[in-house]
DNA sequence: GAGGTTGGTTGACAGTGTCAAGCACATCCC
DNA sequence: GGGATGTGCTTGACACTGTCAACCAACCTC
């Protein structure tokens, strides 16, 4: 499968570095073949990126279903979105690449706005039994997302804090939680 | 000056399509030029890199100079930080992407240290004056500039949140002083 | 003035994405 | 059965890219 071929010259080589002529030797197919199947260059990327998107819907949706109390739900879908940022560095960065994706496309959308809804439809489970009930549900939800967000990709690219290289998926659920309780 | 042309080259098409030959162009220099200075093409974006983290400091130390009491700074710091993304996406998104610089570089390392040491200075500062005190003071200052590089990107990426795109800067802060109180 | 350093130029090379043209093969319609 | 229509892929070309070796023209130093 070309997808397949895909996703293993991303994990290999990173979004930066995929070239279409390279999927095509690792499929075994002529070097014009991915891009006469998706369209081109972006068109494959972005079947990625929705992909990527809808496994890791299916982490957060797992991780939800791991936990019961709400509050030890949040930190599992933290837990789950940085596992999968250290796990699929490439397929995670290429997600947000909106200059090698076409974000119009409507299973990207769909993929990525499904995750999404999995972290809004925890926050305001948390706010309905109490937790920082004044804050509108829309901002709390993006400075979570944000949080998690920002913690993962500093942990990826690692550049900037010094000791940041280090930090467990572990270290960093308790770096937010102790920030957002 | 061929960085000034690597800038406007960075701001015109961002970092993914930025080209040697194109700068080359821009600067009415040979094709090769470029790669001749810098030693390559990771040289100069890494010049870029660098460069544009000592625009941030400038900014993030400008931003603090701004206010008196620590709190406003913290938030001045945070809008600083939102302003330069959203108004050099190019550099911004550069400067956080290995993959295509030379992270070891000490231009670069020493430019992104500085600025991450305005962040620390101010939350050890507000910490002194009570805010958060039990919290270790690098993972507070990992957890805030998490979450203001979070919000940022996202924004930048506008590709998450259904509402992001029309957030101000002043409606970042807003965001991340509520969580953060 | 000789010798080296600095800051370029020119021309080639392999690799890239894209596109038009074609080709084999399956499926449908009669 | 026999075309017609499509689908999935190949082939070959094109312009563009980063890199490299070779060369060159100043300029400074001794």
């Amino acid at each position: 499968m070309l997808l397949d071929a895909g996703r293993d010259e991303l994990a290999a080589v990173g979004p930066d570095r995929l070239s279409l002529r390279g999927v095509a030797r690792r499929a075994g197919v002529s070097h014009a073949a991915p891009a006469h199947h998706f369209g081109g260059k972006t068109g494959l990327l972005t079947a990625l990126a929705a992909e990527g998107f809808a496994s890791l819907h299916a982490a957060l949706a797992d991780a939800v279903g791991r936990a019961d109390d709400p509050r030890e739900q949040l930190g599992a879908l933290g837990a789950a979105y940085a596992d999968f940022a250290a796990d699929h560095p490439g397929e995670f960065e290429l997600m947000f690449r909106q200059s090698l994706i076409d974000t119009d496309d409507p299973r990207y959308r769909e993929a990525s706005a499904a995750s999404y809804d999995v972290l809004r439809t925890q926050v305001e489970r948390l706010q309905g039994s109490g937790w920082r009930e004044s804050t509108p549900s829309d901002e709390l939800t993006t400075a979570t997302w944000a949080l998690v967000h920002g913690l993962s990709t500093l942990r990826i690219h690692g550049a900037l804090q010094p000791n940041a290289q280090g930090l467990t998926t572990p270290d960093l659920v308790r770096i937010a939680t102790a920030v957002l309780d």
